[in-house]
DNA sequence: CCCCGCCGGTGACTCCCGTCACGGGCCGCT
DNA sequence: AGCGGCCCGTGACGGGAGTCACCGGCGGGG
C-alpha cells in the first residue's frame, strides 16, 4: 500500500502546515523527493542503534518514540500526533537512531532522505527553523525529564505526567480526561514501575485530585498543579 | 574590562573557528554586533527560569552547564570549553533559560542579541547548521542521561561519566587521567550524592578499574569500557 | 611554612521504590 | 453472551542509595 497516485501524494504534501505556502511548482518537486508510507499499529518506524538517513513527516496517525533497556524495561520520551516530523537528528550528524519509533495507530507519512534534506530547505527555508525550533523544544523537554528523574520521587513524576496529558486533552477537547493510556503507559512516562504508578494514582484518587471513571482518569487541573508548584 | 578595542575584538572573533573563513568585510561587521564580556571564575552567566535574549560565544575559559534544584541540590548537565557557543535555545523560541551556566575558570564571551543572529546566519551560514549540530548533540547526549538515570545504577552512572572525561583528557594530552573535578563535581554529573559517588570509586580502586595518585584520579579506560559495556 | 578550610572516606540508619506474587475485573473478540 | 487475555489493585519483602555524622588529611593562601 506504498503506492500512492501523484495528486494523492500532492494533496497531502499540501495538508501539512509545513507546506501550505509553497507553490504548485515546490509541491511537485517535492513531491517527487518524498516516499509515502503506511505503516499499521504496533510497528516500529525505526529502531535505537540502527544507522538511518532519512526523517519522516506524519501525516496521519500517532507515534510513540521511546527508549528499551536490556532487560526489557522501557521509557516513553514521548508521543507524537500528525502533523510533525521525527527523525532528523541522525540525518544532520550521522549518528544512530536515538531511540525507537513506534506507531501506536496506523499511521501514514512520508520519508525524506538526508541528500534531499537540504533541497527540501532550499525550497522552503520554514524547514530550518521548524528544524531548529523541533529541536530546540525536544532539549527543554528532555531537560525537564531529567531534572524530575534527579530532583524528584516518583509521584512528582506521575503526577507531571497526568498533568500533562490532562492539559493537553482539556485544550483538545474541553475536558480534563486521561483515556486509552494505560498504568503501564503512564509509568514509562513517569520513569517508574507499573505497581508504583498504579499505588500513586490511587492514593491520589483517595485525596481527591483525580477520580476514575471506569479506566478514565478525570483531573483536577488546579489542585494537581498547585500540589506541583509545592515542589 | 568590558570595553575592548576593536582591532582586538576582530583579533579574538577571528579565533573562533566557527568565522575562521569569513572576509575582512563580515568580521568588521560581526564586530558591530557583538558585546564583549569578562566573566571572573564562580560566576553566573545566566540563570535558569530567567528571561534572556542573547547567546553567548566562549572565546577562552571553562563554564558549567547545570540545574539546581530548589532544596540546593544540583545536576550539572555539561562542561563546555572554549571555543563554542550556548544560550542558543532562549533565542530561537524565546522560552525562559533552562538552566544555569556558570563559569569555573575566568571567561572571555561574546554577547550575540537575538535580532542580530539571523544577520550573522546571513554573514555565515554555518552557524544555522553549527546550531543544529549542537542542539542535536546535547538532545543526544541528554536522552542518553535521561536513559541512565531510568535503566542504571548509581554505579553505572559514576563508571561513565568517569570513562567520559578520562577519555577526553586521553584524547587530548594522552593521559587517562582526571584531575582538577572533586568527588562533589563528579557526583552532579552523574546524578548522585557526594557521599555515593566517593564509595562507588573507593570500590572501583580496590577492584583495579582505577588507581588514585593524590586527588588526581587514574582510570584503566578498557576495564571500564567492559564494565560499561555488560550492561 | 603553617594553619584553616575544603575534600575525601566510611559507618549507621532509614526509606523509597522495584520486584514478586496473586486475585479480581473490565473489555474486546468471536 | 461467553470467554480469555490484558489491566488493575495491593500485600510483602529486600536492596540501593540518600542522609546525617564525624574525622582525618591534603593543600593553597597569607
Amino acid at each position: 500500500m506504498n503506492n500512492q497516485s501523484r495528486p494523492a501524494v500532492i494533496a497531502k504534501l499540501r495538508s501539512l502546515p509545513l507546506f501550505s505556502d509553497l507553490g504548485d511548482d515546490d509541491i511537485a518537486t517535492l513531491a517527487g523527493m518524498v516516499a509515502f508510507r503506511r505503516v499499521p499499529k504496533g510497528a516500529f518506524i525505526l529502531t535505537q542503534n540502527e544507522r538511518g538517513g532519512c526523517m519522516y513527516l506524519l501525516v496521519s496517525g500517532r507515534v510513540k518514540v521511546s527508549l528499551a533497556s536490556p532487560d526489557g524495561k522501557e521509557l516513553a520520551l514521548n508521543y507524537l500526533e500528525a502533523p510533525g516530523h521525527f527523525g532528523e537528528m541522525s540525518l544532520v550528524d550521522s549518528e544512530p537512531r536515538s531511540a525507537d519509533v513506534i506507531a501506536v495507530s496506523d499511521v501514514e507519512l512520508f520519508a525524506l532522505e538526508g541528500k534531499d534534506l537540504s533541497a527540501a530547505i532550499q525550497l522552503q527555508p520554514k524547514l530550518a527553523l521548524s528544524l531548529i525550533a523541533t529541536l530546540s523544544r525536544r532539549l527543554r523537554q528532555t531537560i525537564t525529564r531529567l531534572e524530575d528523574m534527579a530532583f524528584h520521587d516518583a509521584t512528582h513524576r506521575v503526577m507531571r505526567v497526568l498533568l500533562n496529558v490532562a492539559t493537553a486533552s482539556y485544550e483538545a477537547r474541553g475536558v480534563p480526561v486521561i483515556a486509552g493510556l494505560t498504568h503501564y503507559e503512564i509509568a514509562t512516562l513517569a520513569g517508574t514501575s507499573r505497581e508504583t504508578a498504579s499505588r500513586i494514582i490511587s492514593s491520589l484518587v483517595k485525596e481527591g485530585a483525580l477520580a476514575t471513571k471506569g479506566r478514565r482518569i478525570v483531573v483536577d487541573l488546579f489542585q494537581l498543579r498547585e500540589r506541583l508548584e509545592a515542589e
